[in-house]
DNA sequence: TTCAATTATAGCACATGTGCTATAATTATT
DNA sequence: AATAATTATAGCACATGTGCTATAATTGAA
């Protein structure tokens, strides 16, 4: 028996025993706080307000300020469009360890 | 009258006008087209199959599939995930251009 | 100390990301 | 050509990202 077809077995029955009720998805706390710091620092660095931010990029103030304080997961597309904002390349903007 | 209050107040309107009905958020198709090519590039150099890729990294196949066909806008904690998993670097994981 | 500017938080409605399951399509191997 | 392996797509239920509006808290300037 091939390799990949043990591996969806046991994929599947693990994965639903975990799941029973509650689902929780991916939340990479240590990972947001690493990009919300770096996020704020290029912002300051750049000398955009949050406000500022918010306007040029059409991202809400408060989608900014949760972004900054790593409380919630945003999208590759946000992230996107707030690097073209800033005129900040993604691999700076990713310059951190996680 | 400061600058910022002006922003506020031009910044409320000019949204709402262009909100009366239906709500689009962002989607960076050329952004996440150009990720979803570098992700599957490096996933192939690394060795993976998009089925052990998620089994390793606890994400669905199904989501692995739509990420880097760019038909989703994943969150910042699944590449984070993606990234652990397939010992790639951030920088190394969004070098190219949008 | 007071006030202005900036950032953080709250809650709601809506859009959509994610996991699951199944199936279809494509690619690679025999 | 047939089969196996891999990838793509579909749809549903649920979790949560996002915009909006308002307010609270913090920081900076006067």
């Amino acid at each position: 028996m091939c390799y990949n077809y043990f591996l969806n077995i046991f994929n599947l029955s693990s994965m639903k025993m975990a799941r029973e009720k509650d689902r929780k998805l991916i939340f990479d706390k240590q990972g947001l706080e690493a990009f919300a710091i770096q996020l704020k620092k290029i912002r300051n660095n750049k000398g955009f307000t949050q406000n500022q931010l918010a306007f040029e990029s059409g991202i809400s103030i408060s989608q900014i300020a949760r972004i900054e304080t790593a409380r919630i997961n945003p999208t590759l597309s946000t992230i996107f469009v707030l690097s073209r904002t800033m005129d900040v390349s993604l691999p700076e903007l990713f310059n951190f360890q996680i």
